[in-house]
DNA sequence: ATATAGCGCTAAATCGATTTTGCAAAAACG
DNA sequence: CGTTTTTGCAAAATCGATTTAGCGCTATAT
C-alpha cells in the first residue's frame, strides 16, 4: 500500500502539494499544471489510494453509515438492508450494520463505538430506549433518520408506512366485500405503529357504522412463544366467530393462518383474511392471502435521501417526517 | 468527547503514562500504583473513551469484522449474520456487513474499501471473482473465513455443511421410506457445494442399486425468473413421474411445492419430497416438508473461532477446512 | 573506581492524511 | 532600481492515540 509520503518522496515533491492535487484543489492553491498532471498520472499508475483511517482522523468524516435494528432476521429488514445500500453506494458510502438484539444495554455501547468510529450517519428502526441517544448524535451533527417507527416527543426524521390508512385500507376491503363481524389481532407492543394501526381499525369500522367492542380486538403478548400465539387466537377466533380477521402484523398472519387451519376453517368461505404488512409466505399459502404491503423501498429511498440532505450532501429535504401510503394487495384470502 | 491529552493535562502527567495505565500496562512500565488508581479514577469518571480512529491509525487494527456475502436476502444469512454479531461481541468485534450484490466488479472496491479501513478480519460467503482479492487479503494479515462454500485451488479456511452427506441422508431416507424412482432438482450453478450435492444423490442411487440416469436429474437455471422455474420443474414431473423428488436447495424446495401443487398431487401419497437446507415455510406447510436442515450456527461459531485464531486472539484451530454434518428433519413429507 | 541496572516518569516519533502558515523567487509596479 | 504582489511550492501543525528512547539520579555489581 503506497502511501501519500511515499508518492511525495518519489516525485520530489512535498505531500502538502500532492494531497491539494488529489483532492482537486490545485486551482485554488494555484498548484502548476504540469506537476499537477504528473502526480496524478502517478497515483493512478501506483494504485494509490488514501488510508481511510486517515482521512477519517483528520476530518472526522468516515463514509460510513450506521444502520441500526433490534434484529436481522425477516423479509421487511432484508429488503430495506438492500435498497438501502445500494443508494448509499450511490454516494460513496459504506454500510456499518448493527443489531441491538432487543437489548437495551447493548445500545448504549453500540452507538458509542460507532460514534467513535466517525460513523457519518445513522438510519435506524427504534427501539425502547434509545431515544437519548439518538438526540444527543443529532445535537453532535451527526444526522439520524428513523425507519418503520418513530419517537413522537422528538423531532427526529422519519419514514414509515402509514399505518392509520394501511389498516384503513384493509378494514374497507373486507367491508367492501360483505363481511360484517370484522376481528382485529395486533400484539401488545406499546410503539405508535401498532397504536395507529389499532386507531385505523376501530375509526374505520365506526365511520363504517359497524359494530366494534372490546371483544372484536385481540392483543397477543408479543414475546410470546410460537404455540402459544396460535393456540391464542385460535381460541379467540373460536369464540368470536367473526366473518373476517385483519392481522396487524405479518408474524401474526402466520400464526394466525395456522390457527385457522388448526380450526379446521377454510379461507375465504369461513373466514376473510386480509394482513398488515406482507410475507413470502402469503404468495404460496393456498388461498393466496390479500395483504397491504409496506412500501419499503421507497421508504429507504427517501430515508437515505433525508439523511443525505441533513449531511449536507444533498439539497436538504424539506418535509423530513414523512408516512408513505402502503398498497393493498387484493388476493384469494377475501 | 474527553481526550487522552485533556486527561493528561488535567492531572498534570503526560500522555504516555496516562496511555500506559488506561491500556494495563502499569506493571510493565513500573507506573506508580496511587498515580495509576488516579488516571483510573478520573478516565471513568470523565467518561473517557479512545477515539478508535486514531487506536486504528496507530496499531493498524480497527476492533471491526468484514462479513460480505452476496446477497443479504434469505434465511441463511439473516440466521447466520445473527450468530456472527454475537460472537464477535464476546471479543469485542463490530460486523461492517457488506453485500457484493452479485457484481463482480464491486468485488474488487469493496474489499479496498474495508482494508483501507483497517477492517481486521473477514468472513466470507464466496462468489465467483473474488478468490484472487481474498488470497491477497490473507498475504497481508488479514485473515479470511469462508463460509457455506469454498474456493477448491486456495487454502483459505472454509466451515460449510457437509452437502455430500447431507444429500446422502436425505435420498437414503426417502429410499428406506420405499421410494424406487427418485428425481433430483438442482440449478446449474458451478459451484461445488451443488457438485457435491449432485455427487451425493448419485453416488447414494448407485449404492443402493438404484435406477440412475441422466433424466434422474434436473438442472434449472440459477437466475431464472420464478414462474418459469417453477413451470420447468413442473414440466419435468410430469414427464418424469417420480415417486420422490429431492431439491438441492431450499428455494427449490419452495418453488417445488408450487409445481407440486399446480399438478394437483398430493405429497406424501403421489411423491415424496425432501429438500436440502430448510426453511420457514416447510414447518408451516401442509404436509410439513422433510429437510436437511444446515447448522447454521455452527457454521458461524466455528468460523468466527477460526478467525479469532488467526488473528492471535485466540487458540488457533488447527482444523481449518471443516464440513460439519446437517441434520435431517424428519417432517411428513415423505 | 567504573560500569550497570533500576526507578518513575516524560519527550518525541509515529501512523497517514489535511490544512494553515511561511518563504523564496518571479513578476509587476512606480 | 527598489519595493510590493503574486506565484508555486514546502514546512509544520494537527487529528488522538501508541510506543520507543531517554532523563538524571541512586544503588549495586565488577
Amino acid at each position: 500500500m503506497i502511501s501519500i509520503k511515499e508518492i511525495a518522496a518519489k516525485l520530489g515533491v512535498s505531500i502538502a502539494t500532492v494531497s491539494s492535487v488529489l483532492n482537486g484543489k490545485e486551482k485554488e492553491r494555484r498548484i502548476n499544471a504540469a506537476l499537477a498532471d504528473k502526480i496524478k498520472r502517478f497515483a493512478l499508475e501506483s494504485g494509490y489510494h488514501p488510508n481511510q483511517v486517515a482521512v477519517s482522523l483528520r476530518t472526522g468524516k468516515s463514509r460510513i453509515i450506521g444502520l441500526i435494528v433490534d434484529n436481522i432476521s425477516g423479509a421487511f429488514f432484508a429488503s430495506l438492508a438492500n435498497t438501502i445500500e445500494k443508494e448509499l453506494e450511490k454516494y460513496g458510502y459504506t454500510v456499518l450494520y448493527c443489531s441491538t438484539g432487543n437489548n437495551e444495554s447493548k445500545v448504549e455501547t453500540l452507538i458509542r463505538i460507532l460514534f467513535q468510529h466517525n460513523v457519518d450517519g445513522y438510519l435506524v428502526i427504534p427501539a425502547a430506549g434509545m431515544e437519548e441517544q439518538l438526540s444527543e448524535l443529532t445535537s453532535r451533527k451527526r444526522p439520524v433518520v428513523l425507519m418503520d417507527s418513530y419517537f413522537p416527543d422528538t423531532k427526529l426524521p422519519y419514514v414509515l408506512v402509514n399505518n392509520y390508512e394501511g389498516t384503513a385500507a384493509g378494514i374497507k376491503h373486507l367491508i367492501k366485500a360483505g363481511c360484517r363481524n370484522i376481528a382485529f389481532v395486533c400484539n401488545d407492543i406499546s410503539l405508535v405503529q401498532m397504536a395507529e394501526r389499532r386507531r385505523g381499525f376501530v375509526e374505520t369500522m365506526i365511520s363504517a357504522k359497524m359494530q366494534v367492542g372490546e371483544d372484536s380486538i385481540l392483543a397477543t403478548p408479543y414475546m410470546g412463544e410460537k404455540g402459544q400465539v396460535v393456540r391464542s387466537i385460535a381460541a379467540y377466533l373460536k369464540k368470536k366467530r367473526p366473518d373476517a380477521v385483519m392481522f396487524a402484523a405479518n408474524y401474526l398472519g402466520v400464526y394466525g393462518l395456522e390457527a385457522i387451519k388448526k380450526l379446521g376453517w377454510t379461507i375465504p368461505s369461513d373466514i376473510g383474511v386480509v394482513c398488515f404488512d406482507d410475507h413470502e409466505l402469503f404468495q404460496i399459502n393456498t388461498p393466496e392471502i390479500t395483504a397491504v404491503k409496506q412500501p419499503v423501498e421507497d421508504i429507504a429511498q427517501l430515508a437515505v435521501k433525508i439523511l443525505m440532505g441533513e449531511m449536507g450532501i444533498e439539497k436538504k429535504v424539506t418535509e423530513q417526517q414523512v408516512e408513505i401510503m402502503g398498497k393493498l394487495i387484493r388476493r384469494k384470502s377475501v
